[in-house]
DNA sequence: AGAATAGTGTCTTTTAGACAATATAGG
DNA sequence: CCTATATTGTCTAAAAGACACTATTCT
């Protein structure tokens, strides 16, 4: 009940506190299982969307990117970068009235098509990289939301699907750049573990040596001299990243 | 007169046409006997400033992007790149309001605090290529722009000076994989004056050796036999960038 | 010992960079 | 011929990639 006030304020009102005609979409990733994948939330229109929000009109957009992760995960201080603006007036087009009215209860107000929802938005793309085990999606408003294999994602609303497509290329190519592996693995892991997030996310198979060779010119990581026992072969060492780095 | 009242207009009911809390700054770059050049405009309100504006309820980012340096600079068809969100509260934080106040004539209606464009504004950075001698600074709303040397730029506006930073960063780094000083040679050039381009793009000297060869290998570029008498010395070749790239 | 995977080393190819050698125009 | 710059070529170093070899652990 509570939640449902809520949102009639956001609708009706929500211009009073955040920025119009700009919003942002944070693409929030996690690694688990060696499936590589992204949070998406069934929106009231009944299709699945890029979590996302508004900027509120005290805030920057990097703060902005921060506390919508922290709203749907309950993770604070997360690795968030941004890659792109989208904007067009073709990317709502006067479909979130419609909509939400079909679907509001009866004696519900109804939205008018000058409401500030129903405008052309602009919106920033964020990508965000999670720890999948932390994530408590409870603490979210919707409780809606739901990982996907980013291999296997349905159609999205509006242009969400490359959207995504985007963030993806953009870690692809941040891979060798930044340490983000760091945001999706356990503090200690081993080499072979790293190499199969890579060879997941970048969609194709490693050499191991040139691996080897190419992340310790990186000097990104710190050899523990702890070995995991993983089966009847050689035991790997375990890793962690350069706390300076 | 016609020009002020366009301005009020804008002032007062802007954004009827415009999207809200957002804008576009645009900068726009040329290249002309060896110097790296930056448009810059006096803003009212004594500062200079990139130039920029608002973006139409009917287009796309890009569209906006396309139509700003046409005002400004008359030309059609520029090359333009987003190249980041700029966004914080900072950014204008009330200023606009006061400091037109000021400048506006006795008689004219004062400019309210809730005045939109009072408002934060997010702001999509852009930069766009051209060739300096065929831009019209006559056909622009303001006629107080000037080009400025890159590399002697004074305190400009709000984050302004950061922009114009980052935007270079994204230029240098588009300079090897993007055929971009195609937008600011004339069509026939010889491989020294591309390699000076260079040079002053990224503010050091290449090897001239190196640079063919990387010039080759890159593939963009169409020998065209003829020569350009330029001195007691050697005549270099014109060559001109591949249409198809 | 044998199987399986970890980790290291070696060789080749590609690319970047320093710099030498040759080419040509004008005086 | 001399000077100045264009253009090509050579050599070396660094990086990327293919692949072989050794190491270790469990059965």
């Amino acid at each position: 009940m509570e939640k449902d006030t809520e949102r009639i304020d956001l609708i009706f009102e929500g211009y009073l506190h955040y920025l119009r005609n700009i919003s942002i979409d944070n693409v929030i990733l996690s690694y688990d299982n060696e499936e590589f994948k992204v949070l998406l939330y069934f929106h009231p229109i009944q299709k699945w969307a890029i979590t996302g929000g508004f900027i509120e009109r005290t805030e920057t957009l990097d703060e902005a990117a921060q506390r919508l992760v922290r709203q749907r995960t309950g993770l604070d201080k997360i690795f968030s970068k941004q890659f792109k603006a989208f904007g067009g007036p073709e990317r709502h087009k006067n479909s979130f009235a419609k909509e939400m009215n079909k679907i509001l209860p009866q004696q519900a107000k109804k939205i008018p098509d000058d409401n500030w929802l129903n405008e052309f938005f602009v919106t920033i793309g964020y990508y965000s990289l999670v720890e999948k085990s932390k994530v408590d999606l409870s603490s979210g408003f919707d409780k809606e939301c739901s990982w996907w294999n980013v291999n296997e994602l349905p159609p999205l609303m509006a242009d969400h699907n490359s959207i995504i497509e985007c963030a993806l290329d953009t870690l692809k190519h941040d891979l060798y750049h930044l340490p983000v592996a760091r945001e999706l693995l356990p503090r200690k892991f081993t080499l072979p573990e790293l190499q199969t997030l890579y060879e997941t996310i970048l969609g194709k198979k490693l050499d191991r040596g040139n691996f080897y060779k190419k992340m310790k010119s990186l000097g990104w990581l710190i050899k523990l001299y702890e070995q995991k026992k993983v089966g009847a072969h050689k035991s790997p060492y375990l890793h962690m990243f350069d706390p300076e780095v």
